[in-house]
DNA sequence: TTGTATGCGTTATCAC
DNA sequence: GTGATAACGCATACAA
């Protein structure tokens, strides 16, 4: 056994179980030996790499064409289906065309960021692709600083930066917004509360306004007392819930920034005895886990859906560089449960 | 500007700016210049690879060195924050040590994971992470074979191999199901009853013997007839969890192989106008975020402790080759919340 | 039809 | 202290 070499066995090796060169088995190996090669030889040559053992190495390629077909995931927050979903979706469509994908999860840690999207650039990634909000308001995120001035091409999700120097890909809130109070509206309801997410951001800001376009649009009143400041955690919410519905007249509605918020919002209703969708109806947003188990209308974004956009757009980019950047707002759906049209629930 | 040239500036570029040779750059930006190049001279090279924007190339170093720092890591369900937290807890000391994650998410696709490890392996990954269940009743995951073969480090999480050729991590099912129904005897309750995974595998295997052993060694009698066999979608299971709460002698807990079953069982629940905890005690496995919405105890498996200690199995092993491969399993805890010592809820 | 030579960007071993 | 030079594995222009 020849074990004593731990050395993997290179494309010379090949060539020398074959006795040809080390340019026949590129030409064999890499389908270019058409009218070049004899079918003899090719032979082989194949069978010679079956027998070494041979392997690819992606390293020595990419240093000799100057592209690595890598590209650089930064997930802000990799435990979320949203985000997860994301890059399953983007992953689907580089793959397809040959790009694997360099990632790393930051959840926190600031400082961090920029320092392993360097190390991305160390390695020679194509591309960066940037999963999830970093809500700073800037003309790009602060960790992209150095990628874009190398011009390297970049893709944000999630977050859209004005008169940006990166492409953007969100999902379209405002069709979101509407999509929800137009719903209720066909069941009859007028008072409906906008409950908003208890973070900042462009995001934030797209759903707070497509909630009051929404509300003018279909002739309805916004109600500004309803659209409380967001609070922090689970119990305050469903707090600030219970204030919510305590009201004079309160909503018949309630339209939630996302799933989680709604889940305690639940819990707040039980103690009001207040029943749902008779007494109250209530619409989510992001369609998570949660939504189907509570049995809770809810937006889909659709996350694979944006995860997908990106990618395109990032083909687009690395195939032909001097595109004006843009932000592209991808279609969301309403999924439909109980919690506006089924039996009233205790 | 010299916007002439795409290419990026090599370490070539940065010694004709210093005017000093290549070697000495290399010898500065790597901290070997001790007693070797004038304070000086390592002045003027540090300002201009500033000046030029330089940027070691890693794919250089490591086709050099042999080694590219870098994991191939191989989700089988991104999706799910448990998988994510593993994936995490990973990264942080991997990436603590050096080492950067080169991801791959695959859901169902059976045929394509061999094709995926196989790329990490043409990309010179220096080990592979194997996160999920994989299920398969051999002494490795299939799509192992070659890198196995090639005597590449493996590690597994979330899935034991017996006999195997590769490390696996586990979280300790018996201790979770011993925690439960120790936590669930204490409070008095001797019928108990197990609702196992709606899926196979030594996962779902540990957990049903470890109920078993728990049980008896807590001196309760086992209720063969509680744990049915496994149904699929959510109304299955909550019709499932109906039959079992309609029996004669009904038990007075139930023990679940994971929240997102148990969710559905609560709706079950509410339809029997049976209360948690005093009608039913409830204890699910994962503690996963429904559990926390819905006030579950749960037993919480510490995805990220998992993801360590596979990262740390995986750099020992990169530091010394020949280990005898073994299986370790990681402590869980109890997180206790009001279905098993709430007021009851109706 | 096949073989030779060169360079991609590093690091490391030598002479100078 | 410093500057040539080799090697890592591959693709390709060019010579034979």
């Amino acid at each position: 056994m020849p074990e004593t070499s731990p050395r993997k066995p290179s494309s010379i090796d090949v060539a020398r179980a074959a006795s040809v060169s080390q340019a026949t088995v590129s030409y064999v190996l890499n389908g270019k030996s058409a009218g070049l090669v004899s079918d003899e030889t090719r032979e082989r040559v194949l069978a010679a790499a079956r027998k070494v053992g041979y392997r690819p190495n992606s390293l020595a390629k990419a240093l000799l064409k100057g592209r690595t077909n890598t590209i650089g995931v930064f997930v802000s927050f990799l435990g979320s289906r949203y985000h997860a979903d994301i890059v399953l979706g983007a992953q689907e469509v580089l793959e397809e065309h040959g790009y694997s994908l360099l990632l790393t999860a930051s959840e926190t840690d600031h400082k961090a960021r920029a320092s392993r999207i360097s190390f991305m650039m160390n390695h020679r990634v194509d591309a960066i692709l940037l999963v999830g909000g970093f809500y700073e308001d800037m003309t790009q995120p602060l960790c992209l600083n150095e990628a874009v001035a190398e011009r390297l091409p970049c893709v944000v999700v999630d977050d859209a930066y004005a008169h940006s120097t990166v492409d953007c890909v969100v999902s379209d809130d405002s069709q979101g917004l509407a999509l929800a109070v137009n719903h209720l509206k066909s069941f009859g309801h007028s008072r409906i509360a906008y409950l908003p997410a208890p973070w900042k951001g462009t995001t934030a800001d797209a759903r707070i306004n497509g909630y009051i376009r929404a509300m003018t649009a279909a002739g309805l009143d916004v109600m500004p007392e309803l659209y409380a400041p967001p609070a922090g955690a689970g119990d305050e919410i469903a707090n600030l819930a219970l204030e919510l519905l305590r009201q004079p007249n309160r909503p018949t509605a309630l339209i939630a920034a996302n799933d989680h918020m709604l889940g305690y919002t639940v819990r707040a209703l039980r103690e009001l005895n207040l029943s749902t969708p008779d007494d109250v109806a209530l619409v989510g947003y992001g369609n998570q886990e949660i939504a189907m188990v509570m049995e809770l209308t809810s937006v889909d974004q659709q996350p694979r859906l944006m995860g997908k956009s990106a990618a395109l757009r990032l083909l687009a980019r690395l195939e032909q560089g001097d595109m004006p950047h843009q932000t592209i707002q991808t279609p969301v759906k309403l999924v439909v449960r109980a919690s506006t049209v089924g039996e009233a629930q205790p």
